[in-house]
DNA sequence: AAGTGGTCTAGACCACTTG
DNA sequence: AAGTGGTCTAGACCACTTT
């Protein structure tokens, strides 16, 4: 393996560790070099693929930041929802309901569990333009999360990656989603103020963290009768 | 702007022109720095930058390509229908139509052109596993595609977009989707054997070239009863 | 003024493909 | 053996932010 990869799995189990943490700057890349023994190009090039996916920040003159994921991030990277007409905002986010319960054969598989492990549920209802566009049912494993309580996402400031990211240190760094149209079921249907069976989009995302383990399963349900989910088929990975 | 910024649009000028053409190879490194009047290292960052863009393809000890659109890369970067089941296969494609006509508001919006300016209209059937899945429904400007024939499209031996490349030097590179939920209306229900009403994806796609212009408006209906459509909330843009 | 990342250079050596 | 891209080094200078 080159060493930039070698260097760069270093920066990954540093931040991982919680060695870096968003507030502070890394060292400057000439200490960094002096660290890993090798030439300021080779830490250049490491840092610069970190930063290439939004795990690690550059600011000319400031220094190098460990990547929060704070709503603007979250917009950018996640939240693919945006209004017919080209409106974008950040959606206002209800808590339905928070539960602890065992995981079923779906989630177990998705997160990389045992069948009947711990697992927290989470539902949530987002509004764009104050109406009910998306119903979120959330699962993540409790070993990931130990004792995540209602009140803690009742009073996160942030995004909900945000407070994976700072209660316990779990950063997301991508998150795959597959896409397709059914008629919506209860009790999506009455959050989104549907009747049964009309079309709706259906999001099944596993997010992952920087490790590439799964942190999170979250199926949307998403009334795209005013709003498209959006995707890029980028030339820029 | 940076040196290897401007050594890039060269390039890309190059592509664009015909210059540097899919079989042959590029001069090499030592070649293009010479001609640009750079270092190396300054053409080797422009080249990587378009590799990472998959508009150049390097391959070591034998040199770098432009990119060829070929299955491979179309599968890889443009269609994203997979198999519930996660299998993954190259679609059999049927023409069942093509026209020329006169750009309506949407088309003429979407591909920057006037409305009524001359326009082509393809409509494909998409076959998975010997099940027709997609109904596309495709309209490019005449003015791209001078005298484009139902022959050519009957006859190619590649994908689409390796027509528009070989046949047009329009290089595609880039696309943006938006998808929605939808009931299926004819001709798609009748094409997809779906009973008209029923839930089905509907995508809108506008390929972009090289230089960020538009190139083709895309939508496609697609039964989503086996099959989803899969995006990547990448870290690698 | 001091310190950070951003660009550019010049050159050495390695890994891979082709003739 | 010759030619290609891939990695790594060492250093100069620039642009930007903070003190």
């Amino acid at each position: 393996m080159a060493l930039y990869q070698e260097v760069k799995k270093q920066l990954i189990a540093d931040i991982q560790s919680g060695r870096f943490v968003p507030e502070k700057a890394l060292p400057n890349e000439t200490d960094l070099a002096a660290r890993f023994a090798v030439s300021v190009g080779t830490v250049r090039r490491a840092v610069e693929e970190l930063a290439s996916e939004h795990i690690l920040l550059r600011q000319q003159g400031r220094g190098t930041f460990v990547a929060r994921l704070d709503q603007h991030r979250f917009m950018f990277q996640f939240f693919k929802i945006d209004g017919r007409n080209g409106s974008r905002e950040f959606p206002r986010v209800d808590l339905l309901a928070f539960s602890a319960g065992k995981a079923n054969v779906a989630e177990s598989l998705a997160l990389d569990v045992s069948i009947g492990a711990k697992v927290f549920r989470i539902d949530n209802l987002l509004y764009l333009q104050e109406q009910p566009v998306v119903h979120d049912h959330i699962t993540v494993a409790a070993s990931r999360f130990p004792q995540l309580s209602e009140e803690q996402l009742l009073q996160r400031s942030g995004t909900i990656y945000e407070l994976y990211q700072n209660a316990f240190g779990v950063v997301v760094v991508n998150a795959d989603e597959r896409v397709r149209a059914a008629p919506v079921a209860e009790p999506s249907a009455a959050w989104l103020t549907l009747g049964v069976g009309a079309p709706v989009l259906q999001v099944e995302r596993i997010a992952r963290c920087i490790t590439g383990r799964p942190v999170e399963l979250r199926v949307s349900v998403v009334n795209t009768a005013a709003h498209d989910y959006v995707a890029s088929r980028s030339n820029k990975p």
